[in-house]
DNA sequence: TTTAATTATTATAATGATTACAACTTTATA
DNA sequence: TATAAAGTTGTAATCATTATAATAATTAAA
């Protein structure tokens, strides 16, 4: 049996190399909103001729085919998250952490004036998390 | 009498400079949400001692001390904006400008888990500004 | 008012994330 | 197997922003 990471890949269209499984698995199973460089560093270790550039090209294409979204807040670097359910971002401006937020607010709602047509709406959050408000 | 930008910056605790007056004027009178470049490009004409490196501290300055705000919007350049009232932001996906929009929903009370305390929000908004979708 | 100190402006260089490119390798197809 | 297509890699290029250091202008002190 092929794992289930590797099922996900086929189903969206991509082909499943090593690479491509090994850092769709890293996505999945590092839910902390890594940038390019994290993976990279964390994978390299285990497969020593992965490039950065295929970590660039890999995120990439795992966005275009929705299995990954990227996640830019302000001046932060690039993002992903394997979590396609609808949430939004909360950054911590204390630990830099950023965490999901379930959407509990119909945002699609937010009216705007004439002519204006919506097709993608963004909130972001920023604070201080669980962790860091405490300790204040 | 000494005109009202210039007002403006001392109220705000800033040394009224030329290159400072000159620069609030131009975002006063350009609300369009410009970048550095094209602050620049516009101003050299008339201040051709006038550097890069001045439009961005004297923007940063302004941030600082809240006379305009900045936005980026995900990989968008960095963009400032002197009108400090409540709005978000609509970015046109096919001609590029950035809309202001009012600010008609109680954001602030989007509820979030326990132990989370916000104080900033967000809200960026993509789609067809009025122009762009008339013309489909 | 001169002198010294502070602040502002400027040009150039450095940074750093991302992208472009071209060579190389692997996989699929004929 | 041979050939084509797709994937991976390292290096170089790009480009917005920041850092640095020198110069200029302004303010404060003597």
């Amino acid at each position: 049996m092929q794992n289930k990471y590797h099922q996900t890949l086929q189903n969206a269209g991509i082909r499943p190399s090593l690479q491509r499984i090994a850092i769709y698995a890293y996505m999945c199973e590092h839910p902390v909103h890594p940038d390019v460089e994290t993976v990279y560093d964390d994978l390299y270790p285990i497969y020593p001729t992965l490039s950065k550039t295929t970590v660039y090209n890999t995120l990439k294409l795992f966005e275009e085919n929705k299995i990954v979204r990227s996640i830019k807040i302000e001046d932060d670097k690039l993002r992903f998250d394997a979590d396609m359910s609808e949430h939004v971002h909360f950054k911590c401006t204390k630990c830099g952490k950023i965490f999901d937020i379930p959407m509990n607010q119909d945002l699609q709602g937010y009216s705007l004036p004439k002519g204006f047509e919506t097709s993608k709406i963004q909130l972001n959050l920023w604070g201080l998390c669980p962790d860091c408000s405490q300790k204040k």
